[in-house]
DNA sequence: AGCCTTATTGATCATATGATCTTTAAAAGA
DNA sequence: TCTTTTAAAGATCATATGATCAATAAGGCT
């Protein structure tokens, strides 16, 4: 990587060679502190070393332990800073929203969805956790089962002809495949839509084609 | 845990107080820490660590570096393992085998393929290679692409109606959908069924459907 | 049984890493 | 301007970790 004299700020390898110290209010360091974790982290996981964050950050590896016990808990304040409101909660309420046709509320939702998750650090760092065993993700999957994917199941069986009803394992096929798209852009880093809304509409119309919901 | 008599073989705090040293021809050696490694890194990541695989294979830790330059071409040798033939070489043959349904050969190759994937060592190590930006991955999946579903584009193009034609991306939808099965079960640990290959046919079915291929 | 080869061990090194603690200086208030 | 507070740096510690190497003993051969 070669110095950039003009992009200083955030850069891992800061060559500068005398950063004025500066000094921030405790609560506005502490969140920068965060934001660069969870950067950071999304980047070469969870094994990142202190020292590497703090060159990241342009502070000392000291300075981190002033704002967080250990790497543990500042492991913790990113969890929290990723996963804190992931799934806005008037989804629940919309998703069962007969007023509106089901196939518009399945494309509102997974538009919106897909612009939450297929974002790099909310993607790797659920990769990453997930692969840790972090008890988080089942969390968060028990919530998106029990919150959205159990009432979209009985929404597409209110619409559904009789001879065909999904199950569980339908729907989780379904939202897979969505899903997969951010995986395959994030984690792979394997070539991908840029605007991946109209692969949704498509996975959407052939799910619902399948049970005999009409498109309107 | 708790110390199990009768199960001494394999555990990863082996108490055994004088393990009797054995010496093995140095090929079965090799093999069995390549073998320790790939069960090991799958479930601890690929920052584990030296001392610890020692310990789960019942030998020392010096030993590794008698068989191995370094860490880095033991994580080599573990990829090599995890890796080759994945892909079973008649499948792009078989794929376009025009004497079968194509149903048949979609409904043949994912549940051969899921059988080969949906494994705990590959799929994870899969993942950890993948989050560590490992070329391999990129390769692996571009070989998939061409091999695979590319071919199975233009065999579904072949059987489907001319109005509603399939691309890539509806295509990735569907191996997407697939394979999320697997990421489900052994990343996320998450409630999954035994035997994938109802929701496998499933999704097939839902696919050829909505491009007009009659389900024979 | 005794010897020889070499697989395996145990001790050890250099560096990396999380964490602590004393010292320094930026910024606010008098 | 001087003082005070405390955010931030710098030095340092204890342990972890990849890697090396001389010493040991398992197992084949005569």
């Amino acid at each position: 990587m070669i110095t950039n004299p003009g992009m200083d700020l955030l850069k891992a390898d800061n060559n500068q060679p005398t950063a004025k110290r500066r000094r921030l209010p405790p609560d506005e360091r502490r969140q920068q502190i965060v934001d660069g974790a969870v950067a950071f982290f999304a980047e070469v996981g969870l094994d990142g070393k202190t020292r590497d964050l703090a060159k990241h950050l342009g502070i000392t590896q000291s300075l981190l332990f002033n704002y967080f016990e250990n790497k543990e808990s500042l492991i913790e304040a990113v969890y929290a800073q990723v996963y804190i409101d992931r799934l806005s909660p008037e989804w629940p309420h919309r998703l069962v929203d007969r007023s509106v046709p089901l196939r518009s509320r399945l494309l509102a939702f997974y538009n919106d969805y897909s612009k939450l998750i297929f974002e790099y650090a909310w993607m790797r760092i659920f990769m990453f956790s997930g692969l840790a065993g972090a008890e988080l993700n089942r969390r968060y999957l028990e919530h998106l089962n029990q919150m959205i994917l159990h009432p979209l199941l009985d929404e597409i069986h209110a619409a559904s002809s009789k001879s065909m009803m999904p199950d569980m394992e339908d729907l989780w096929n379904l939202h897979g495949g969505i899903v997969y798209i951010g995986i395959r852009q994030h984690i792979y880093r394997t070539p991908c839509p840029d605007d991946p809304s109209l692969a949704i509409e498509h996975a959407i119309d052939r799910f619902l084609q399948a049970f005999a919901v009409k498109l309107d």
